[in-house]
DNA sequence: ATTATTAAAGATAATTTAGTCTTAAATATT
DNA sequence: AATATTTAAGACTAAATTATCTTTAATAAT
């Protein structure tokens, strides 16, 4: 598995406030967030603390509350998300999990990955959240099992 | 990670194997693969028993027994190796963990995913454990935290 | 002030992955 | 036949990840 759980649900929570923000209302409850992608809300509340800690979001408490993101989605990487959860290692990591790649002598393997390793930073790194948020409204992508992101909007 | 720990030691001692193959001792006892690897002998055994009962090696008990493997390394793809151990599940799942991946309404990160998804795949498909085997040898490579190729073979 | 709503923090539990240890079965050597 | 070597199998333990539950703190509305 490419990223831990915990990440996806970053992601994926993400998305969700990113297209709240297109739709003039950046403040969102985490038990909304929690409730329309199916997810824990407590395991969903610590993600997102980790989210508020890398700075990339901002919480209010109480009625009304919620959280939101410091900056504009447009100007949110996917990278800083994984980042802010699963750490860098992925894009710095020996696919065999040996240490010190890139310092110490390479595993036969280092070429071909560290190609493909680049790739998937690149995928990240090349990807707003506003992005794939505008992507999923407009072709009505789904976020959740089977829930699409109209489904998302319609009771919001 | 990319991959299990399981599968990164699985393909470390299928690399060894390999190596020793190529030198004309195609039959190894899994614990000189544990020795020369720094591996946790019982856990690599419960490992390269996948192998074996994936019809990629074959084991001969008693003195003298070890592991081999059943066709030429260079005719053995690292992702056989893959989909021994961890499954193929890497080259079929939605990046964000979303079930039906293919078949059910993408989600917004489908197509950079699927992308990015398959030149991991081809980059197992398009090795060989022959290939790595040979490059580590010529370039002297590691294959464990600290010991490289020559290493491995000076003391084989 | 009181109450309701919300995020933060922390304790606990469940699950998965990783790793260890013991015993059994097969084979070769003597 | 007895012994040593090696893989197979299974029980067990440890650690990490995932998830739940409870309490606290902040804020707003009444
Ligand atoms: S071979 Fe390359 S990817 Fe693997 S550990 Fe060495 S430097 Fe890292
Ligand atoms: S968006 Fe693409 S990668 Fe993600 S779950 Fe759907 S089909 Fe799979």
């Amino acid at each position: 598995m490419l990223l831990s759980k915990a990440c996806i649900y970053g992601i994926r929570a993400s998305l969700y406030v990113a297209a709240m923000h297109e739709q003039k209302r950046p403040f969102v409850p985490i038990r909304e967030v929690s409730d329309k992608l199916e997810l824990s809300f407590h395991f969903l509340t610590k993600i997102l603390q980790q989210l508020t800690a890398a700075g990339l979001m901002k919480s209010y408490k109480g009625p009304n509350g919620g959280i939101a993101f410091t900056r504009e989605p447009k100007d949110i990487k996917l990278i800083e998300v994984v980042s802010a959860i699963d750490g860098l290692d992925l894009f710095k990591e020996c696919v065999l999990g040996l240490p010190g790649c890139g310092h110490k002598q390479p595993c036969p393997f280092h070429d071909k990955w560290a190609t493909t390793r680049e790739a998937i930073e690149i995928m990240f790194n090349a990807t707003s959240l506003e992005e794939l948020a505008t992507k999923g409204k407009r072709m009505n992508l789904r976020l959740s099992a089977e829930i699409t992101m109209d489904d998302l909007l319609k009771t919001a």
